[in-house]
DNA sequence: TAGATTGTTAATCGATTAACAATC
DNA sequence: TAGATTGTTAATCGATTAACAATC
């Protein structure tokens, strides 16, 4: 299972959802393969290793395939986050009406200072950090935003992992990981979202492919 | 010149600034693989790519790395960048402190209501959005990062192209895209960071792995 | 000199693509 | 049946790793 399966596997779900409000009823992995940007090849693969099967000459079912992919996406299932941390960024997400959309709930958010709910017209409850465990284990979360200043991020990180926190997206400076020797233990998720570096990628790709195209010129055809 | 290249590149940067504070003046293509988790024999093809070379018994003179991994990155010249869109997002960006760290300098925001730098203490001027091409050609602006809302992105993308800007960091859902036929014009670097997306991921990669423990289970060993 | 590390070439690995028999 | 599309195997491609001569 690759990491860009997963990536190919969103990009199909969404098309599929298109293609049937569009009223389409089947889908060749040529077609869906052109929409998603790969070969249809790579289509046909994915679906077999997932033990998807589609007919021989007429293609695949669109109302299956979502349905499948619903089950191996976990679409079934609820798609519940907490925030922690409700400075700027942890608020504006807070209120970003864009999860919804896509069926992800934030349950709650916890602030060091729970009054930063007083300030704003708070969609979702802001409770104190003394909070957390009980109310992760009472909900049974799996998914945690961490939203933190750039010191607290390890402790929270910690604290989440203790209490069955499994999926994770960071936003602290510090990229967070765990070293787990291959099969020990649950699987842990992490996705850092470091918006600093992603800035200075673009300028380092930009100046890159400039100084590329100065050396083109010197010694190019 | 690959991706997974300026990304190492950049881990490179870092890790020998902070060799440099700790008093060392050489490193090994050993070392450095270790300290970025690649193994040495990439760090040696890379540098070999960049004209960067070292000496076959004293490894990389760690000073002399640095000032040409500076004019490779671009780290020598100013890296500014606009914020267009002022909303709670854009404004969390404003403010956010990490980006002086590393160099960048946000130079101004723009938003169709202006206003919005009267509730809050700006550190940044906030103009109004008909300045932009003015602002832009006269500092000469080549980053843009685009935190409108999502029907405007597109319109926005296209105003910030006609006035020179080449990298963009979009954080509205609609993934901006250059279909650019290979050596066309000026490059476009664009970088969208999707949160929703990012979200929906971790949930997509938690279930499988779930299910893919369960069929371990199942059929496993 | 002997030992160590580079720069580069060859071998390996994995993922993508092409091709084709199976079959609806 | 003939035509089309799958599922899967083989070929290709690219990137990573290993190996080794060059040399400080």
């Amino acid at each position: 299972m690759h990491k860009d399966m997963i990536l190919r596997l969103t990009k199909y779900y969404r098309i599929l959802h298109k293609l049937k409000t569009l009223g389409l009823e089947r889908v060749f992995a040529n077609n869906l393969g052109d929409a998603v940007g790969v070969n249809a090849a790579v289509v046909r693969k994915d679906f077999s290793l997932l033990n998807i099967m589609g007919q021989k000459r007429g293609g695949y079912e669109i109302e299956n395939l979502i349905t499948d992919l619903d089950k191996i996406l976990g679409k079934d299932k609820p798609q519940r986050a907490v925030i922690v941390g409700c400075g700027r960024i942890g608020s504006a997400l807070m209120r970003y009406s864009g999860f919804a959309v896509d069926g992800i709930h934030i349950a709650a958010g916890f602030d060091i200072n729970p009054a930063v709910c007083e300030d704003q017209h708070c969609p979702i409850p802001i409770y104190p950090m003394d909070e957390l465990e009980r109310f992760i284990q009472e909900e049974q979360i799996r998914v945690g935003i961490i939203t933190v200043p750039e010191q607290a991020s390890t402790e929270i990180f910690n604290r989440l992992r203790a209490v069955g926190i499994r999926g994770f997206l960071n936003f602290t400076p510090i990229e967070l990981k765990v070293s787990r020797p291959a099969g020990t233990g649950a699987p842990i998720i992490i996705h850092n979202v470091n918006i600093a570096l992603e800035l200075e990628h673009i300028f380092y790709e930009l100046n890159i492919t400039e100084n590329s195209e100065i050396t083109a010129q010197l010694y190019g055809s």
